[in-house]
DNA sequence: CCTGATGCGTC
DNA sequence: GTCGGAC
DNA sequence: GTCCGACGACGCATCAGG
């Protein structure tokens, strides 16, 4: 199949929103492989399905990734289109879509002529595999001048491609089609062109929760029917996509879960899959990448204290301090996800693994299906086969019955760095493991958001960059600071952008045109960012986030007492609340207050 | 040889 | 991770 | 409720370029 007709249906599924007319266009491809194996190749429908997916393999696969993403592909594109790099910028700002641009400058005839002309290249029929194939080679160049020799592959590929096929090319390379399809409709699409009938998505989602490559999936579902996916069965060292947590407004949560649940902390670690078999023990992260390398104590510990020949396990890792008694925050542990010099941070950075769950077990040669137990029985397995120790712990749980028991034990685990509490179902039927969802057996509790406990940020707008996609023609996100009364300028806090309406960032467009400045006011610090458009600081709006982090590129905080400091504050998760109309750009939340702020945080660490 | 820019993956 | 929009 | 795609801070790895 050539790469022209994969770009057309593209195209033909841009046009609608309707998830009904998009999966009727989608499967229609799949017809189409289906019915014309003459006109396929072999492979073209795991090809097609990764590149949908805006990649080259699945998730769980360890081959390389392109390395290659908007910034550098616009440099591509003014190189080969002999363009200013402005030119490709002032186009990317109006479009919103790297995709778009390119197939503007794609289609400038007179670029068009004068290139094909000198390099004396034939019109000739790109099919799926090759460009596949190129893009694979792309992604296996490394080293010095690697960039260079991409960039020769990627010319090769656009001297051949029409403006249409440039366009999805850009997209697909930079790992967004954003036509509306993703895994689920893959899988929808699958069901309905293979298995005539959109029902049997259950049963492909089931094969894919247990072996999360939809690439395979398709083809053997393509190759074997039905059968080929009940042939699909769990393996060690073949991760699960993971079940995920709802959220919910601490009132809501128990009627939601049933009226009574056990809940745990919800500790701020990294997520870790486990899989035992025998000695060895390999690590999944939540996206399902192998991370074994990266947590030898945790093989260790997991190796010598689970008592299973088989089993597979799932936990929080967190680091500890070096007795093992205080829980360190994420920012500690990310420093520990590293490729070298890991021996020397097992040491220096310790890490307690937090079992909570348990979805595949074999002992003494009997194998017990454990995912579609309830979590109480889970939990039971769970504790049987593991021996504590202070590097490895199974998650404390406490039955809750009222919604003050609730907020008290979140209160508790706040107190304990912790980001609040899980809060699981304990329905002996409903609780099973559920693979790849998010649903409502798992509720997370993060902050007592209906009690306004919750601190807010009065900050004020500096700066914005221009949206892409969906967002385009407005302000995708905000560059926002924070008073400092001690040198009297507006310093750069954090960057917001989720939070907003579509009709917000209307309002927010027209709103901040008056205060448009050619420049970065004199009034405002902002070291690192380079937004699209500055303003002079004029209104307040309110923001939330979970924490204030410490950071390397915020300035927020930078020059206190009179002192600078190397680094400023930050805030993790921000979310816009409001507009304070109400409010004086002097009456937005200043340094001072900030400072306080993260010293009232219970994680607060020394990492200023 | 060092530094800044960029990508990628965690939350 | 968070969130809003369309279905 | 489901699905998709806008977008956040951070830290490490890698590579281009001074």
């Amino acid at each position: 199949m050539d790469f022209e007709t994969l770009v057309t249906y593209y195209e033909r599924i841009s046009s609608t929103k309707k998830r009904l007319e998009i999966l009727d266009i989608f499967s229609q491809l799949f017809s189409y492989i289906r019915d014309n194996p003459d006109k396929t190749d072999e492979g073209d429908l795991e090809k097609i399905i990764y590149l949908t997916q805006g990649t080259l393999y699945a998730e769980i696969s360890e081959q390389p990734k392109l390395g290659l993403a908007e910034k550098t592909l616009k440099d591509l594109l003014s190189s080969y289109y002999a363009v200013n790099s402005s030119t490709v910028d002032s186009i990317m700002k109006k479009t919103g879509d790297l995709g778009e641009t390119a197939a503007k400058l794609a289609g400038s005839k007179k670029k068009q002529g004068q290139i094909t002309a000198f390099m004396g290249i034939q019109k000739e029929t790109l099919y799926i595999k090759d460009i596949y194939d190129r893009l694979t080679e792309i992604a296996n160049i490394s080293g010095t001048k690697s960039l260079d020799k991409k960039f020769d592959k990627l010319r090769w590929l656009l001297a051949r491609s029409s403006p249409l096929s440039v366009k999805y090319l850009m997209r697909i390379i930079n790992s967004s089609l954003r036509v509306g399809v993703s895994d689920a409709t893959i899988m929808d699409g699958l069901a309905v062109a293979f298995l005539d009938d959109k029902n049997y998505r259950t049963l492909i989602e089931k094969a894919y929760n247990i072996y999360p490559d939809l690439g395979y999936i398709g083809k053997k579902i393509h190759k074997e029917g039905l059968n080929g996916l009940k042939s699909v069965q769990i393996q060690i060292g073949v991760p699960i996509r993971m079940m995920l947590a709802s959220r919910l407004d601490y009132t809501q949560i128990l009627d939601k879960i049933g009226g009574e649940c056990v809940s745990e902390y919800k500790l701020d670690g990294e997520r870790l899959q486990i899989h035992k078999s025998g000695e060895n023990v390999g690590l999944f992260s939540r996206r399902l990448k192998n991370i074994s390398e990266q947590y030898p104590d945790v093989q260790y510990v997991i190796a010598n204290n689970i008592s299973a020949d088989k089993v597979i396990l799932e936990g929080e890792a967190v680091a500890m301090d070096v007795m093992f008694e205080t829980m360190l925050p994420f920012q500690v542990l990310t420093t520990r996800r590293r490729k070298y010099d890991i021996q020397e941070f097992v040491k220096k950075i310790p890490v307690c693994l937090f079992l909570f769950d348990l979805l595949y077990l074999e002992k003494n040669g009997e194998k017990i299906p454990v995912m579609n137990k309830s979590m109480l029985e889970r939990r039971k397995y769970l504790e049987e086969i593991t021996t504590e120790s202070k590097e490895l712990r199974v998650v404390m749980q406490k039955p809750i019955h009222t919604t003050d028991e609730l907020v008290e034990f979140f209160n508790e685990a706040r107190a304990k760095n912790c980001e609040g509490i899980m809060n699981k179902s304990v329905d002996p039927i409903e609780s099973i493991y559920k693979a790849g969802n998010r649903g409502f057996l798992w509720i997370k509790l993060k902050s007592l958001e209906a009690g306004k406990m919750k601190d807010s940020i009065d900050v004020v707008p500096i700066g914005a960059y221009m949206g892409k996609g969906k967002r385009s023609n407005r302000y995708g996100a905000f560059l926002v600071a924070v008073f400092n009364e001690e040198n009297e300028k507006y310093e750069f806090l954090t960057r917001v952008a989720t939070g907003f309406s579509d009709d917000d960032l209307e309002e927010f467009w027209n709103m901040l045109q008056p205060t448009l400045s050619e420049s970065r006011p004199t009034n405002v610090v902002c070291n690192t960012e380079k937004p699209d458009v500055w303003f002079n600081p004029s209104a307040v709006i309110e923001i939330v986030g979970d924490e204030l982090t410490i950071s390397n590129k915020a300035d927020a905080g930078k020059f206190y007492n009179g002192q600078v400091r190397e680094k400023g504050y930050s805030v993790r998760f921000p979310v816009f609340q409001r507009l304070r109309s109400d409010k004086n750009i002097i009456d937005c939340t200043k340094v001072d207050e900030l400072v306080d702020f993260y010293q009232l945080q219970p994680s607060s660490e020394d990492l200023i």
